[in-house]
DNA sequence: TTGAAAGCGCTAACAA
DNA sequence: TTGTTAGCGCTTTCAA
């Protein structure tokens, strides 16, 4: 395995040469440049990552912190397309993407103290789940880098990145009303998680937009298990004038509305149209396949990436915040005749 | 940020004494490593990973290669909880886990490059859709240790570890017999594929030790959508002596299966009863919910880090492959009154 | 435009 | 049981 130091012996320089032109110094002749470029292809020479990160004093690698223990955000497929954006950026600045759960505890430590004592990397994305007041605290305290992805529920200001969830629920409405529907409901999970709560304010937004009026009993709350989607459809179609479309926050909840609707011996989407959100996995295995408001989660981590590499590059760049457009994505399930 | 030189000054002690208590060495006395650790936590010291890398000539950190362009096998809920798995037994070991997509090339190189060559990781897990001859040959040309999860389809001897599919097709088969069913079709993906091959042979097993006769009609191939789903089961259905029960090897493509049999006025677990392979994401959301040949995947992940492990301790030590036992989870697909 | 040499923080062979 | 010292392979300052 070649070494720094045989390269430049075999091409008759110096080592420090050979590093100006490792790292693209331009205060080398090109003829040098060449000669030694060359040397370095007949070598097979890579340089040594290790001594590179020692002699930098930086690892070369970011982090994407996990919560392995938390189905909702771990075992969730958008956290895989995320992940797919954030690996993309990260290899094309020539570093590598650390993967490190949260729950892990090494030598008594916090795996973020390992890390960041460690010097083990160089920054961290954490999905917002995480971005818990003690993390937040342990980051700060060591200056370090870090971005969030999804909007932190916190009340310092922080770096983040996520879909634009508000716009989502009145892209929706939009999307109903433009499709014929007027008494329009809405089933979500706890409104004390921010993105249901987004989703609902887009909800209203849209209502207002389009001149409905918001009532507190259209508005359905908590569960995320198909059979909650059931009961809370149930509860809304027992109502005297039973809303003629609904939107659902969750896809899985989403399979019980349509259960509950289709019990109820009416047709999707000519008596209730539905849209869900997030397209992955189920909406369009369903029966009629589901119009969503989906969101470009890739994108979301390509942004988020992005984010940190320039917190990287400039510890003292002011805090961001950066919204993802989602689309709507007509299927089934609203296509009423009108 | 303290070094070891700090440690040695403020405990009074050389850097090697420090070095060899970080390092566990018992050739310390028991009041000098009191000592020393006493001072070490008052200065909130950790060791510099970069300079162990450096000086130790290891990275301290495993790779799990991903597809990530690969649908079928990034873009699968199966294969986080793999991740997982390995996770936890690295951390446990203080390396860090590193994802690196094999699509990605830098600097013309291959990422296996330059990972290998930049002294990057220590060792790689790759799953079998990534078990390609030229990733094999540049990991041996480097005697580089690389374990895999799934069983590779290649002619070279490799180390992997797999879930027991040929297993899994025979208890399904049991399972359906014990449950009264007899005449039973199998719905698979390409047999091209070998876990699909692997869950047939278990399929013709289970008919054999159940005394049951193959044919050929009753064995469909090729697809993976709901839409392929619905067309196989269609053509099995209109077979004159219809199977009375189906293994279906994709969960996704189970649900086409459900959809066909329910359109033909047939009834599921009454007339025909339906097993499918893979728990999540889809057969518990079923209607009914569909029996499983299900599978633990956390320790798939478990497993094969442990293998490689072993193999980074041992480099000389033999080829091994381990199978994991797979396991029916009856649901009501199958629950026939007898 | 290039080279010599010190240093990044740790480990380990050797000596005591 | 502990210390001295020479690296590990790279970067970078300073001098030429």
């Amino acid at each position: 395995m070649a070494s720094i130091k045989d390269v430049a012996i075999a091409a008759g320089v110096s080592t420090s040469t050979v590093s100006r032109i490792i790292n693209e110094n331009p205060a080398i002749s090109a003829e040098t440049r060449e000669k030694v470029l060359k040397v370095m292809k007949d070598l097979d020479y890579v340089p040594n990552s290790m001594a590179r990160a020692l002699s930098n004093q930086r690892a070369f690698t970011v982090t994407l912190a996990i919560n392995a223990e938390d189905v909702k955000s771990f075992n969730n497929p958008f956290f895989y397309e995320v992940m797919h954006g954030i690996e993309k950026v990260v290899y094309q600045k020539d570093l590598c993407l650390i993967i490190a759960n949260m729950q892990t505890v090494i030598k008594k430590e916090s795996i973020l103290t390992w890390l960041i004592n460690g010097k083990r990397t160089q920054g961290i994305i954490l999905p917002s789940s995480l971005a818990t007041e003690k993390n937040i605290k342990e980051l700060n305290k060591h200056h370090f880098p870090f971005v969030v992805f999804g909007e932190p529920d916190s009340p310092d200001p922080l770096n983040w990145v996520d879909v634009n969830n508000r716009q989502g629920g009145q892209q929706a409405v939009d999307h109903l009303v433009k499709q014929g529907y007027r008494r329009i409901a809405f089933i979500s999970g706890s409104r004390k998680e921010l993105f249901n709560k987004n989703r609902f304010l887009g909800y209203r937004d849209g209502l207002e937009r389009n001149g409905l009026t918001f009532r507190e009993d259209f508005a359905a709350e908590g569960g995320n298990t198909k059979a909650d989607g059931l009961a809370m459809m149930g509860t809304l179609l027992s109502l005297d004038d039973r809303p003629d479309a609904v939107i659902c926050t969750d896809s899985i909840m989403s399979l019980g509305v349509l259960k509950a609707i289709q019990k109820a011996g009416l047709s999707v989407p000519h008596d209730i149209g539905i849209v869900s959100f997030d397209n992955y996995p189920v909406a369009d295995l369903a029966d009629p396949p589901l119009t969503t408001v989906d969101v470009d989660v890739y994108e979301l981590g390509v942004q988020t990436a992005n984010m940190l590499f320039k917190l990287i590059d400039n510890p003292l760049s002011r805090q961001q915040q950066t919204l993802i457009a989602t689309e709507i994505q007509a299927k089934e399930s609203t296509m009423r005749a009108k």
